[in-house]
DNA sequence: TTATTTTTGAAATAAATATTCCATATGCAA
DNA sequence: TTGCATATGGAATATTTATTTCAAAAATAA
């Protein structure tokens, strides 16, 4: 028989959050499943039901019950109230965060929501500002390639790490270009006609992606740029650009809204490198 | 027999408002009633069972079915879902700009957006659950450091990258871990106890960070965690730690909010750094 | 290894919840 | 008023949903 643990249950959700934290370790593997499953998706718990979450989260509908017995609760019912009630209170803070924002002119914010705030609207311009048609044509480009060779420097260099990261995990060959110590020269030999170089540049603009990407243009290389401007001396009429721009905050310009940017030409371009594959295969 | 609609009924619950205002005149007493308690207190509708509701209307359960079938729904059960998927994403805001949408352009949702929304509800998540107190100690212990060291692999790296350059620029001194390829006992011979692991790990957790952070906090010395729940086997009890949570969509997780997160942990570290000095200087 | 405990999944059961039905009440038109 | 239609409440039923049970599988200890 599982021992039953007697102490009262945590009855809000700020008071299960640590108390998961601190006996997460001596859970069965299930029941961790369960457990990181509700601290990422407290909604879920909220509003579903035990059979639809068990699925979701890919256990047994049995598991959840003794998820919420093991902590205390007396069953998943009982626990799931706790989760309803997190959610009842949740449109304040929500609803107060909206008034700040809106009557932002005078008053004085934390740094946090400064820059959150900044985020938010870079993420709504990018959104404006970039079209469908113009994030699907690089992609198209980038999918077709033999290999992506990737470069960018200083802030953009965590946007070309990610770019790497995700496009290698989607199956499309890529490269980091900036990262070898080559000479130009030497990079601009690696670059054949069929490869295509995915330039990522923000003002003030190094000397050494532009110097690349004139090259590639000089070689009939494809290039797709990622900059934050039209004015950017790597976009250029003839090739594939996308532009965002993000807000700044004190003289900080953050990437949230580049890396928006970023999964998507790496998402977009994998299911477009699916279908080509698949294709071939027919 | 009552009068069976066979419209489509309302599928979000913006539809259902003015849906509701036009034909509450013509609808019996008791379903004006659930109409109005409807309106007034959506949440309890969508968390609440038909005889719990019932009787805070003032009515018998029945009233409730009649009433959603009244609009067109197949039964109380399937209008609930509807006032459930409003509070779901409860960022109104957003919730507010998804179904302005999903009316304008038909039903079909772009990949940016789908994207853009992710992100823009995972930064608006983020200013909520993270607290500028917690932002501000953790600033505080990589203020003090002597050197701080950076680890994070895979999704991490591209925060590794840019928590580097932004703290380099700011003039706190810091170097990244995960890049060297020293033997992890080499590394941590490398941390003196003035010094501080700014370390970043998200789901699956790379063994490699991990141990990392048990070594150092073996050692006394400091660690500052930026992970994705505070379950991560990188957060301690002990320790400061960040916890940031990206939204999901078709299986990929964006980095927008956790950049973010990244810039405000920066400028905070060298804003409190610049105060340090000064205080040395005088 | 074997013995013992713990964990797990599937199916049976129990509980709850929504829905339907029908007798009765109410309002309205003649 | 009567007759007819619609509305209503309460109880019976159907359905969904949570919970328990138990045998088998893993994990752990001896």
């Amino acid at each position: 028989m599982t021992k039953v643990i007697q102490v009262a249950p945590p009855r809000v959700f700020s008071e299960l959050k640590p108390w998961l934290q601190d006996h997460y370790q001596d859970l069965p593997k299930r029941l961790q499943s369960v457990a990181v499953f509700a601290m990422h998706n407290p909604e879920v718990i909220a509003l579903n039901t035990v059979a639809s979450i068990s699925d979701q989260v890919g256990v047994t509908p049995s598991a959840m019950v003794r998820f919420a017995k093991s902590i205390g609760y007396q069953g998943f019912s009982d626990m799931q109230t706790v989760f309803q009630e997190s959610m009842r209170h949740m449109p304040q803070p929500y609803a107060e965060r909206l008034n700040s924002m809106q009557r932002s002119a005078g008053r004085k914010q934390t740094v946090l929501s400064q820059f959150t705030q900044a985020a938010a609207e870079s993420i709504a311009r990018l959104e404006q500002n970039v079209a469908e048609s113009a994030l699907l044509r690089a992609s198209e480009q980038l999918a077709q390639a033999r290999m992506v060779y990737i470069a960018g420097q200083g802030r953009a260099e965590p946007v070309v790490t990610y770019l790497h990261y995700t496009l290698v995990k989607l199956g499309v060959q890529s490269v980091i270009l900036s990262g070898m110590h080559h000479s130009m020269a030497d990079k601009a030999r690696m670059l054949r006609t069929d490869d295509v170089l995915l330039a990522i540049s923000f003002s003030p603009y190094t000397a050494n992606t532009r110097e690349l990407v004139d090259i590639c243009l000089l070689n009939k290389t494809k290039v797709v740029a990622l900059t934050d401007s039209t004015l950017s001396p790597i976009a250029r009429a003839d090739d594939y650009h996308l532009e965002v721009l993000e807000e700044e905050v004190s003289g900080f310009r953050g990437l949230s809204a580049t890396m928006c940017l970023a999964l998507c030409l790496a998402v977009e371009t994998g299911r477009v490198r699916a279908e080509l594959d698949e294709k071939l295969n027919t």
